[in-house]
DNA sequence: CTATTAATCAAACGAACGTTCGTTTAATTA
DNA sequence: TAATTAAACGAACGTTCGTTTGATTAATAG
C-alpha cells in the first residue's frame, strides 16, 4: 500500500513546486493534497529536501537512460548515422520528452538554487553528461565537414536553451502539434532563419 | 538620505533572489544585508509582494527603452535597415543586456509565479512587446524573401529562448569575450550549424 | 484468532516568518 | 537654538513553518 501513497506524494509535489516553486509548497498544502496529515510524508522522505533530491535525481537519470535507449537501439547496425539525422533526432527527442514531462523539467531547471551544494554538483554533472551527447553530435558533424567550424559549447548550451524553452510556452491546445512544433525547431538548429 | 538606502534594498534583494529565490529569501536576511532592522525595510515598500512587484515592473520598462533607444537611435537616416543587420542588431543587444542585468533577467524568469495574478499579466504583457521587436524583424525578412517562410511566433520563442540562456552560463573569468559570444549566436540564428 | 508490523492520525514543538508599532536618534527647517 | 520631520531601532505580534512524538487504526503473519 505505501508505494502508492509514496507515488501520490511524488505527483502531487510534481504539480505544487511546478506551479508555486519549492520553497512556497508547504508540507501542510502537499499533504492535503494527497489527503494525509502533515507528518504523515515523514514515512516516505526524511525530509523536505529530500523530498527535492529524490525528485531531481529520477528527474535526471530518467533523461539520461531515455536519450540512452533513442541512440542506442539498432546496437549493431544503423550506430553511425550522418550528424544530420542525430542531431535531427536529438532535437525531436528533446523537446517531445521536455513537453511530456514539463513538471520535472521546470523543477530541475528552476530549483537548482533550492538543493543544498552536494546535490545540486550531482545534478549538475548528470546534466553535463545528457549535454555532452550534443556536443558529440555536433563535433562529429564538425569533423566530418558537415557543419563549419562553432564553438561546441556555445552551440550545446544555446540549441538545449532553445528547445527546453518550448516546455514554458507549449499548450497542449495550443496553434501547432508537437510535431509541427519539431519541425520548426529542426530547421532552425540545422539552417537558421536565411536557410 | 531615503533614496541611497532605497537602492541598497533593491541591489540587496537582486542579489538574495537572484541567489536564493524570492520565497526562500527572508526580510532579515534582506535587512541584514542593508544593515537595517527588518521592520525598517517597511519604509520603502509596503509589503515583500511589493518589493517584488517593483523590481519585476522596473526591469521590463528599463528593457523595452533600452531596446528601443537602440533601434530607434538613427531617427530619420538608417531607418529602414536590412532584416539581417536588425537581426543581428537584436541578438546582440539581447545578449549584451542579460549578462549585464543577470540578477534581474534571472528574477523575471524564474519568479513570475511568486506574482499575484494581476502583476504577472502585466509583466507578460510587456515580455509580449518585447518578443514583438523580433517579430516584426522576422516578419519583414519574410515578407522581403531574405529569409524563408517560417512560424514566427514560434521562431522568436525558440531565439530568445537561445539568447536568454546565456545568462545561465556566462562567467566574466570565462574562455570567451561577450563579443565572441555574440557571434557565436548571430551564425547560429541566421544559418543554424550546418550554414 | 492473536500477535506483529505498517500506515496514518492528532497534537504539539520550537523556530522562523512577515508585519506592526511606539520610541529614539539624526537631519532639516524656522 | 527650538520645532519639525525623516529614518531607523528594538521589541513584540499572531501566524505558519518543518518536524517530532505517541497513540490509533489497518494489514499481515503465525
Amino acid at each position: 500500500m505505501g508505494a502508492d501513497t509514496q507515488k501520490a506524494i511524488f505527483e502531487a509535489a510534481k504539480s505544487l513546486i511546478e506551479t508555486k516553486g519549492f520553497s512556497a509548497m508547504t508540507l501542510r498544502q502537499l499533504a492535503a493534497e494527497v489527503g494525509l496529515q502533515p507528518g504523515s510524508i515523514y514515512r516516505y522522505f526524511e525530509s523536505k529536501d529530500a523530498l527535492l533530491q529524490a525528485l531531481m535525481n529520477q528527474h535526471m537519470l530518467s533523461l539520461l537512460e531515455s536519450w540512452n535507449k533513442v541512440e542506442g537501439k539498432g546496437e549493431d547496425e544503423d550506430e553511425d548515422e550522418d550528424p544530420v539525422s542525430r542531431l535531427r533526432a536529438f532535437v525531436a527527442f528533446h523537446i517531445r520528452y521536455h513537453i511530456e514531462r514539463r513538471a520535472d523539467v521546470i523543477i530541475a531547471n528552476l530549483e537548482l538554487r533550492a538543493l543544498g551544494d552536494d546535490y545540486r554538483a550531482d545534478v549538475v554533472t548528470k546534466r553535463s553528461h545528457y549535454e555532452a551527447n550534443l556536443r558529440a553530435i555536433l563535433a562529429e558533424g564538425v569533423k566530418a565537414g558537415v557543419f563549419p567550424q562553432v564553438d561546441l559549447e556555445v552551440a550545446a548550451y544555446a540549441i538545449i536553451a532553445m528547445l527546453t524553452g518550448v516546455c514554458f510556452w507549449y499548450r497542449s491546445d495550443g496553434r501547432l502539434s508537437i510535431d509541427e512544433i519539431i519541425e520548426v525547431h529542426q530547421k532552425l538548429v540545422l539552417q537558421g532563419v536565411v536557410g
